[in-house]
DNA sequence: GTTATATTGATAATGGTTATCATTAACATA
DNA sequence: TATGTTAATGATAACCATTATCAATATAAC
């Protein structure tokens, strides 16, 4: 299963147990979402709907999003900027599963994929006995560096 | 070394290095945080340095921290509250050093030091390669892992 | 088609954070 | 100890992302 079936298996889950209903906005908010790998603002995410759809408000973009992050499909960052980013979860098996730097100069964000497997499996111990301990049930984690990055060490 | 023997021979670099000041808000400020582990909050901080020293305004708290932020003494949090928490930051390999548990249905934060040694060997590795790799200076990490705690899961 | 209900969009309100600026306090120097 | 320079402060207003409200609309079930 990829990723977006993964997701719409989901989101039929939420619509069958709940009653809820897949909308026009919902769909559009979803297709730019994993089109795009840059952790967008609302804004962005409201503009890019904006062109294909211009009826669809931004009320619509944040209560979606809201949803979606119940939901589980979504992951909502705040990197201190004081707007929120968001971004589809990929599962941590998953393909487009990844980690973070964040250049706390120019805010920057890198995507790393690297030695991935290897924080997977440790993250996934890790896991196991963290939940057990602290009776914890845990759905997503984040790791992030914060540091400065090389352009930003160079104009300095 | 103690961490506040390390924060403050932190600060006293800066004071020397930039001409800046330790006046007594910032201190007052700076002890409210080594008391606190709870991560609070810009206006709980404000209150307890407020207890004391009455004429600090909010103002002052605010950009209090937006400095040892700066100076890389304390940790801005965002989980989503609508406002940010802070936490001095404790070295990696120091005794108060932890990472998160949060339970994104009551918003309760658990503290765990459980297996941080273990942690600690990993991140630090993973720091080196990734620094490398892409040329990135990393300061501080973060490790969170977000789930359901106890008490949320009973009272479903 | 009708009905019940989830969803939407426009608008206003909220509230944490930031900007402004005159006043005050801290430090270096004499 | 007095003085000058500059950092720091506090009161106020402004900002802006996010939330609340509510009437209008779209969706799915029957």
């Amino acid at each position: 299963m990829t990723n977006i079936e993964k997701i719409n298996s989901k989101l039929n889950e939420n619509f069958a147990e709940k009653g809820f209903r897949l909308t026009a906005p919902r769909k559009a908010v979803l297709s730019i979402l994993s089109q795009n790998m840059n952790h967008p603002t609302v804004e962005e995410i409201y503009l890019q709907v904006h062109e294909n759809y211009p009826s669809i408000g931004m009320m619509t973009v944040y209560r979606t999003l809201d949803l979606l992050v119940e939901w589980g499909v979504v992951h909502k960052f705040d990197f201190s900027e004081g707007k929120a980013r968001y971004e589809l979860i990929d599962h941590p098996d998953g393909i487009g599963h990844h980690h973070h730097l964040i250049c706390h100069n120019c805010k920057k964000i890198i995507n790393y994929t690297d030695f991935i497997d290897e924080e997977f499996k440790f993250i996934t111990k890790l896991e196991k006995q963290l939940s057990k301990k602290h009776k914890f049930q845990i759905t997503k984690h984040i790791i992030e560096f914060y540091g400065v990055c090389d352009s930003c060490v160079i104009n300095n």
